[in-house]
DNA sequence: GGTGAAAGAAAAGACTT
DNA sequence: AAGTCTTTTCTTTCACC
């Protein structure tokens, strides 16, 4: 099920988690291996879906989105519920949308321009199948995301020794 | 306040956030600007802030964390809250944590290998200052992050007419 | 703030160990 | 699977608009 890495596939995906702006030659420097073989790991990575995207992170609030929103919806049948998941899909607002399992249904992460843009967000998903509505206004990051805690898998420790 | 964007930053910041492991070329024809000029308006657009990283996101499944369960978390006193906010720093398995306001203080987005793995994470954090802790476990995504829906400020658009 | 051309750097590929 | 070398491609800078 789960791919198998290596120390140095650790290495790689750790670094390229905080800062994928490198170029391959730092890249390879940092990982303590030739350019040519860091190129390879990498796309290999990217083809075995270890690297989902590479993408940029925007500042919201720089660009206009003072506000960020958290919500946590239920919803109620089955037709409120494809309902409020089509109006999530079609609502720009809504940049990320969760299924969980749990007290509430969904998880939702909404940015707005002002309070009136967030409440006619809220209003759509109230009229759109939103059952119960719990909001968090974000307000500040504690703890900006951070690489996940890889560890080398053990087949690949054990590759190592032989 | 929020810095000024015209159509051609809102194309850019827009294919970034989606994609930024292409060349500064495709970029450029995405664009519809030459390569000179679309690399002089994404370091403007890092060197400002807007693009605040560029980053590789990793499946968590894929490399051995199957379970994501984000936590809605409430503290007590300020001691509590000092303890709690230390802790998160700390727990490697806690990839992000907001603060909010609302029904609850903190928001935090943690991953696991397992259950076991999972129970002792939230069992760090109830005994290090967490109060009221409700977890809801990460089933699927249904809508991916999107780009935020960015537009051209007024500024820039009148920029432009002239 | 944009364009176009030239120099420098990096990525991709073939071959070797 | 990794290292070296060469070719190709992209990035970067500069002068000019």
């Amino acid at each position: 099920m789960a791919i198998e890495l290596d120390e140095i596939d650790v290495k790689l995906l750790t670094q390229l988690q905080q800062d994928a702006d490198r170029t391959n030659l730092e890249l390879a420097e940092l990982a303590g291996l030739s350019p040519a073989a860091t190129l390879h790991r990498v796309r290999r990575l990217k083809e075995s879906g270890a690297i989902r995207i590479v993408s940029a992170s925007v500042d919201a609030a720089a660009v206009g989105f003072p506000l960020t929103v958290f919500m946590a919806v239920t919803t109620g049948n089955a037709r409120a519920t494809e309902r409020f998941e089509r109006e999530v899909q079609l609502l720009p607002q809504v940049i990320a949308a969760e299924t969980v399992a749990g007290e509430m249904d969904y998880w939702l992460t909404v940015v707005a321009r002002d309070v009136e843009d967030l409440e006619h967000t809220l209003t759509r998903i109230a009229t759109h199948g939103g059952g119960r509505v719990v909001t968090y206004l974000r307000l500040k990051q504690l703890k900006p995301p951070t690489p996940l805690p890889l560890l080398p898998s053990a087949a690949a420790r054990q590759k190592r020794r032989s």
